[in-house]
DNA sequence: ATCTGTAATGAACGATCGTTCAGCCATTAT
DNA sequence: ATAATGGCTGAACGATCGTTCATTACAGAT
């Protein structure tokens, strides 16, 4: 596992490998994004990041390496922010709706870099694309979770856990895939809104109904139903 | 339009130049959705498709050209596909489930170049790109038109049209997208099965799942509740 | 001031691959 | 029998681009 997610650089110092790969990192992006992989030089890179072309070769061992830092970044995203905007919720309607919210925000933020991997995954070699893989499905399976945990808990009638639970990573990916079509219709937390209409609350119990609403009216009006002294 | 859905050939015959172009771009669907387009090589798809590389040149006109017809193919697949399944069928209800299911029969059949068509659309020149994404959005009117069928026929509560079409058309492609994650759990059918539970049976009115639970006993046992005699 | 090691440069190399084209075969017309 | 036509071949060309490496720049140590 070390050696397919490890990546060779001739420099030693730390601080400058991560300040030189992100410079890196964030013009490939860019490019990689608007010209696909393989059409995009590292001449290219180099010129956009503002350093010269033998400068990558210090800092990756080669053109693939490039991609799989900036990959990895995007799904690395995805695994640390969801959970992070899941911390201190508790009430499992409240922890679904917030995990979709979180998970299209992400996407949001890094929609060019979304599609990206959705398109150039494959052009890395199997152990590294395995990697990648493993981390979509980590966060899927926090996704499922929390679905798990509103059957569970009686908020939620019986579904097919798995598979609604991929309705939502699927929902959130739309955001990035079919934004040419959305951007026009809805605003990001438009979308986020008729996403838990269509996917939430059609299975939701009386019981998680009311929880949805307690927390949509604690939204609208912040602190509304707490004594204000 | 015609200028950029033309493609070259210096063979006269119509009928050899349909045959060789598709024996071609049967060899270029396998190589390019195992290797991707950039990294299969003109010599490669020859080989494959038991030709030779000038082969090529005499019915495409450069290696976009052959990209894009299979491409062409697989939206064309769609469109074609969706409406002859429908054909004959009235009932909104059956038509919507039966387009459904239709899409996610093509793209099973399709797997491999549904993908393909996520990764490679934008390795055409954008006028090409147009082209395609104009097929994708016709085949998503079609199935937007089912949804408002069910809606003002009364079969179904008012909804987010445009945006339900979409998860129909996102679970249809999820289909190949999820394929490595889909196929351990569910066959084609049950797949199908689970997607209209979740995704159609939930907004269906009284009178929507009445019609859609005739449906199911009429697939059941073909001609049970008609007299055989 | 000199030395040493680390970082940065960018011209040049070599391999790859899309594309061409001069010639080959087979079939039909003269 | 010969010519003409249309389809087919695959070696060779030329351009592109990932990668290397000899060289320079610079900072800190001696």
């Amino acid at each position: 596992m070390s050696a397919a997610g490890e990546v060779k650089s001739v420099v030693s110092d730390p601080r400058l490998v991560e300040e030189r790969r992100r410079q890196i990192i964030l013009a490939a992006v860019e490019l990689f994004s608007k010209e696909g992989y393989h059409t995009t030089t590292i001449q290219q890179i180099a010129r956009r990041a503002g350093t010269s072309t033998g400068l990558i070769y210090q800092y990756f061992g080669d053109k693939e390496d490039v991609l799989f830092l900036t990959l990895k970044l995007v799904i690395d995203s995805y695994e640390n922010e969801i959970p992070f905007r899941l911390d201190g919720v508790v009430h499992p309607v409240e922890r679904l709706c917030t995990a979709l919210s979180a998970y299209c925000g992400v996407v949001d933020r890094l929609r060019d870099a979304t599609v990206l991997a959705y398109r150039s995954t494959m052009s890395l070699r199997a152990e590294r694309r395995a990697l990648i893989k493993e981390g979509e499905t980590r966060t899927n399976r926090l996704i499922e979770a929390c679905v798990r945990d509103c059957t569970t808990g009686g908020f939620m009638r019986p579904v097919a856990e798995h598979l609604l639970a991929y309705q939502y990573v699927m929902f959130a990916h739309s955001w990035a895939l079919k934004h040419w079509s959305y951007r026009e219709r809805y605003a990001l937390d438009e979308y986020v809104e008729e996403g838990i209409q269509l996917l939430v609350d059609p299975f939701l119990t009386a019981k998680g109904r009311l929880a949805l609403a307690s927390k949509r009216a604690r939204d609208e009006v912040p602190g509304a139903d707490l004594p204000v002294d």
